[in-house]
DNA sequence: CTTGGCACTCGTGGTCCCCGAGTGCTAAAA
DNA sequence: TTTTAGCACTCGGGGACCACGAGTGCCAAG
């Protein structure tokens, strides 16, 4: 029995207690250990075999002969896909995630990035969070502020996004008119997307007499120059200083990568948005993703929503040796919180 | 001659070049070399005179008796106090920045980001930017959205900032009159300083009718609350990957401390905080200060100010053994440009 | 004060070797 | 067919040893 795919019940245990026991100690696990911490009824010559067919699997590897085994991704792979469903947090984490969402203030970006610290604290490992994308955002409201020589242009999305540019103010315009361009605008473009609302603003600068239109042209300029400056193209990042002790271990090239890619964030999105795709929290371990594999790490995601839409993912970040039950239902726990919220403002 | 203080040219000469050596290379450096490189019209002999003499008034150090000299924190600091009051920029980084600022769009925050990136890229060490103290910036503007079952409550200042907090909305308020109160608060407290509105909201929650009242006070706490979590509190990090390249020689330990103090922001503050007071650029080297003693770290910090107001800083952490007058020049340069951007705004 | 000469120091890197963990195999037992 | 005990074998890690050479400190002469 247990040829492809299914591995029998002992198995699946021998492969469990290894990717157990390596999270646990980071040192390769050998037969004697297991046979002794794990009572699995047979002796360690028994588990010995086993191992050697896991490897032949592809589910373990060897440092080198003479010493024990540690998992391949694919190994850790079937081990959080056998992981229970529902992992139970402990009471202080728990309380630590309830806490913070009781007193959470500020809009949402900053209640995102204290979630990012939050997951990081939880885990110990770097916690991430992705603004929902400003453009499939409903608007609430357009200001236009006069400071200086300039003008602030300030967009409101229902779910209490502040997007911000600023623009040169048209001298022709005296104060009152520019209230009244923002007035305008708010009810022309009120509850569309970010990505209607710049046909809109093009289209009523050419109906508009020219010292108005040319104020309302800029004023789309600078929501598209929005859209492409996409608040989601950020990813917000907490305690990095986790993955610094963590990453101590591994080589100094990884590291760079990992805190450019981290920084340069295009990559982390596209793994994180996976989660936002399948709606559901997902798992990336190492060679799984081209760019996890560069860096050696896994990310687990998982996405926000307001009702039926998604607005963005939060996840952690850390080396594929990781406490992967705990990870994954601390960073459920939160995206649960997080949605709470959401649903909340956006009402 | 030569005592105290004064070093007399030659050894002046003698530590710049052990310095600027031992920057480039990272090696201990030796009297050979430096009798090689540097037409100090000496012998090797006699250089090794003058390191020794140095070494006894505590500018260099021996790793060993068999190897070459290195600055201690006080080498560098006579170094960087010698150095040349203004440096000159390379073109590409001139260019770089003149760049950066043509194109830079967004409010204050978002520029100081993109701004402590620019420097990390520049220097190849880690940027930072601290925001100007809400608190003693003067409100332009009070705005208050509803969105869903909560109020969003946005402070506008005169350098583009936005903050924002999230309340409760009162049901016993219609639209309209939200709008009143936030046209009311905007009339009483624009031009006021933070510290000023939330005096000044207290006291018009005392006189209002019973409803608006309620929400008076509830803003009032809001605005006290920006206060707390007072952004000025926030330090915009950019480049960490560059550090860990550099920190990868540097112990782990050592690592951890210093990814922790940027992110926990404080001791970092306290850092940056000293150019914002002094007015002018700063340097802070290795051990003269008890945090960057804990991570073996230098940091090199300038404030960037609008007229006559300080409004924030902006800097450089990296090692001890850094490109001083090339980061203190970038640094200054941004700060500059900074500067006339705020300035721009604030009018 | 500078210089050449020279003995001395000491960390680095290479080689050798032992130790032990852990394996894989074989042959007997279940 | 599967499990078990026994055992030879492998190989990395760590200690001991050593030779090399960079760089010093000092001295005596210029």
């Amino acid at each position: 029995m247990a040829e492809r795919g299914e591995l029998g019940a002992r198995k699946a245990a021998v492969l469990r207690a290894v990717v157990e026991e390596f999270v646990r100690s980071g040192e390769p696990i050998g037969s004697e250990t297991i046979a002794e911490r794990y009572s699995l009824g047979v002796s360690s010559a028994t588990i010995r075999n086993d191992l050697a067919a896991l490897e032949e699997m592809g589910y373990l590897t060897h440092p080198h002969t003479s010493a024990g085994r540690t998992p391949t991704d694919l190994g850790y792979r079937h081990f959080v896909d056998a992981l229970p469903a529902r992992g139970k947090l402990r009471d202080t984490q728990r309380r630590a995630i309830t806490d913070y969402f009781q007193q959470a203030v500020g809009d949402l970006e900053e209640v995102l990035r204290g979630a990012a610290q939050l997951l990081s604290r939880l885990t110990q490992y770097a916690g991430l969070a992705v603004p929902p994308s400003g453009l499939e955002e409903r608007i609430l409201r357009v200001e236009l502020v006069e400071t200086g020589t300039k003008l602030l242009v300030l967009v409101i999305t229902h779910h209490g996004q502040v997007l911000t540019r600023i623009i040169e103010r048209p001298e022709a315009l005296r104060q009152d008119a520019v209230d009244a361009v923002a007035r305008r605008l708010t009810e022309q473009v009120a509850d569309n997307t970010l990505r209607q609302a710049i046909a809109r603003a093009k289209q009523l600068s050419r109906d508009a007499n020219p010292a108005e239109g040319g104020l309302l042209a800029a004023v789309s300029d600078a929501v598209r120059d929005m859209d492409e400056h996409d608040d989601a193209e950020r990813v917000l990042v907490g305690g990095v200083a986790n993955l610094a002790g963590e990453l101590a271990i591994w080589r100094a090239e990884t590291m760079r990568r990992l805190f450019d890619a981290i920084e340069h964030e295009a990559d982390v999105l596209r793994l994180l948005r996976t989660a936002t795709l399948t709606g559901e929290a997902s798992v990336t371990i190492g060679t799984e993703h081209p760019s996890t594999e560069e860096w050696e790490a896994s990310v687990v995601a998982a996405p926000y929503r307001a009702g039926e839409s998604l607005l963005g993912t939060i996840g952690v970040v850390g080396p594929t040796r990781m406490d992967y039950q705990t990870t994954i239902t601390a960073v459920r726990a939160v995206a649960k919180r997080l949605s709470d919220l959401a649903e909340q403002l956006g009402g």
